[in-house]
DNA sequence: CCGCATCCGGAGTGATACTG
DNA sequence: CAGTATCACTCCGGATGCGG
């Protein structure tokens, strides 16, 4: 679970805890090499487990299942789950992984800018 | 260095390209345990590295070193050596990194909004 | 005081084969 | 089609000791 990087010697004011608690709540939710790409991906419209495989080359199978278990653990995402044959499972996110996409959008924002910083 | 995670079989647009490439470069840039809350830390005031070591209690001496290097590689971060023994060294944001605050600070909004979610 | 070098354990990731 | 199980591997994070 979370670490909160708390010094309980010399403890820090309660403003400045709940910020770094904020802080790490986040940064633990989005660690897992394909989380932020996979959030994106299904804001974009519902995806199923194989359209995925397909969007992420070099992600196993293994790794996407285990990742989007942990998405959805953590209340990021859903899935619904048709009684067909072939199977088909759809993942969609839920109103606190909607209240994501501003992170992910900000996220975008400053690599673009990073990216020129480094052009020059 | 980044993976950016393309399918070169069936390449996406350039535009969903680079909106992968934009989130992937942050989540980079990001990617170590302790990066953000020293940013964070760093842009109250400039800090140094013993004062860091306090204010991050369990990170090792190795370790902060390292993720310092890497934020100043990444050209978040400078240092400014002062000559005087025994040394002094102070870490201050550079433009870019001032610029990457704001992805901070709605982290810090979401993680709010994460842990008032969990509370009901 | 600051930071690097080395070593080490464990988590995170990935390939493959197999199941409902 | 949508996963699960197992194994192997890399890399991050941490401890310690040395050097400027």
């Amino acid at each position: 679970m979370a670490k909160f990087n708390f010094n309980l010697d010399t403890l820090p004011p309660s403003e400045i805890r709940e910020e770094i608690c904020s802080l790490t709540i986040t940064q633990n939710v989005l660690q897992g090499r394909w989380k932020p790409l996979l959030i994106w991906y299904i804001s974009l419209q519902p995806q199923r487990f194989g359209e995925l495989t397909r969007l992420l080359p070099g992600i196993s199978k293994g790794i996407l299942a285990k990742q989007l278990k942990e998405l959805e653990d953590d209340g990021l995402i859903q899935k619904e789950i048709f009684d067909e044959l072939p199977f088909k499972v759809e993942y969609t996110l839920t109103d606190l992984g909607e209240q994501l996409l501003p992170v992910i959008a900000v996220m975008q924002d400053w690599g673009k800018k990073y990216i020129d910083s480094r052009q020059k």
